[in-house]
DNA sequence: CTTCCAATTTTTGGATCCAAGTGTCAATAT
DNA sequence: ATATTGACACTTGGATCCAAAAATTGGAAG
């Protein structure tokens, strides 16, 4: 055996197992908007002192999942409905861009590999399951364009909306348009039409952005009247 | 006096400062390339413990400005050319649409201000401004556009190659195409021509980024070959 | 009952200390 | 002369401790 563990993967630090936890539960939405997120406590939960969760605050404030004032704590931010439209504006810019240069060099595993998840984010009966295959289904895609700094940056940006976009999926009729929707985008596709599978795509996420503002500002508008 | 220092600015805390200092010494090219940042070294600079110097590299790590290996410390990261091109062809993209925003929203104050910093750009003598002057000159146009989340992002790209790009303006003849593009963008903007000033924009920096792999490409040609 | 203020409790940012991993270089064996 | 090994110094990730800032509590005054 030649190649070692640390030359594959370098071993996890707390910090690095701390960051990802806290990163997926944010983006599940299992931590709360708005909720303080106190050092001591994520500590005793991961069994380490507070220094590796600082580390980890910090990288999260760093993504913009929380934001810290000095000597009050890290609390989940709160995006308003124009901070989300934006990032929705962000991302339909570029991933259909992303699209465009994956399809011209996309293999037939690589489209083999898409639509497994396409089938399997149609199929699947636990909603709970679709933020993530719906995620797969998209990156599945965009792996293959050899744009590394693009799909961080989209990576970050989904991130801080991956929340809304669940309880969107979840809470509307958004499952079953973005079924037939990946169903078009993958066709495109296959048939190697960039330009349609970006305007497809481009769609995709303007429609979710509409439908999820629509579906935030009903519900925002019901927690602040409560009575 | 009702509004106090720490509602406009959160009073910057140790590992701020020096978070910041390293990003701007690391962008201005400052810090050499592949150079290790030792924390006790930082630390004694500032006259702190290595604590907060951890924090500012683990922020200058999620920034893609050094990059970490266990037990290895943090080194200035070092683009390969196709990195930098990624980056130029991620900007292309960004910078030209954010335009289009500020094209339809900026006041008359705001080209003024444009306005001064293209002329400050242009007679400029000390080249060690350049750099910095460009970017005030794109940014006070991009400012207007109502897109914190674009402008946040462009930022980040532009740290990630701004010492490149002070080398190319330096060290070849991007000052002389800088001014002349610069002007030719303002004016669109003064005519309100959203399209060609967005236009302008992709090929300012498209442009630049052909000069600047060019210059790499002799100058690493030229650094791999030292006999 | 509400409002204000001082004392106490939390909680954070940072300093110091410790264990574990890495690099170096001289001594040794081949 | 070259490759191997092992001791030692260096550096990092993390634990523990401390001071300062914030939140909270409890009582006194209106």
């Amino acid at each position: 055996m030649k190649v070692k563990a640390t030359d594959i993967a370098q071993m996890a630090s707390a910090s690095d197992v701390i960051f990802d936890a806290l990163r997926a539960a944010i983006a599940k939405g299992d931590i709360a908007e708005g909720q303080t997120l106190r050092q001591d406590h994520i500590a005793r939960m991961f069994n380490v002192s507070r220094i590796p969760v600082r580390e980890a605050l910090t990288r999260l404030e760093e993504q913009g999942l929380v934001s810290t004032q000095r000597y009050r704590g890290a609390v989940v931010t709160t995006l308003s409905t124009e901070e989300i439209r934006e990032i929705f504006e962000f991302r339909a810019l570029l991933e259909p861009e992303v699209l465009r240069f994956s399809v011209e060099r996309i293999s037939e595993e690589g489209l083999e590999a898409a639509k497994r998840f396409a089938h399997a984010f149609a199929t699947e009966t636990d909603s709970s399951h679709w933020g993530e295959l719906n995620r797969s289904f998209h990156y599945s895609l965009y792996e293959a364009s050899g744009r590394p700094y693009f799909l961080q940056t989209i990576s970050a940006a989904l991130d801080r909306v991956d929340r809304y976009l669940r309880a969107q999926l979840v809470l509307t009729d958004g499952m079953a348009r973005a079924r037939r929707e990946h169903e078009g985008i993958l066709l495109a596709c296959i048939r190697r039409d960039a330009e349609e599978a970006a305007a497809l795509t481009r769609q995709h996420i303007l429609g979710a952005c509409v439908s999820l503002i629509d579906f935030l500002d009903r519900t925002r508008a019901a927690d602040d009247t409560p009575d």
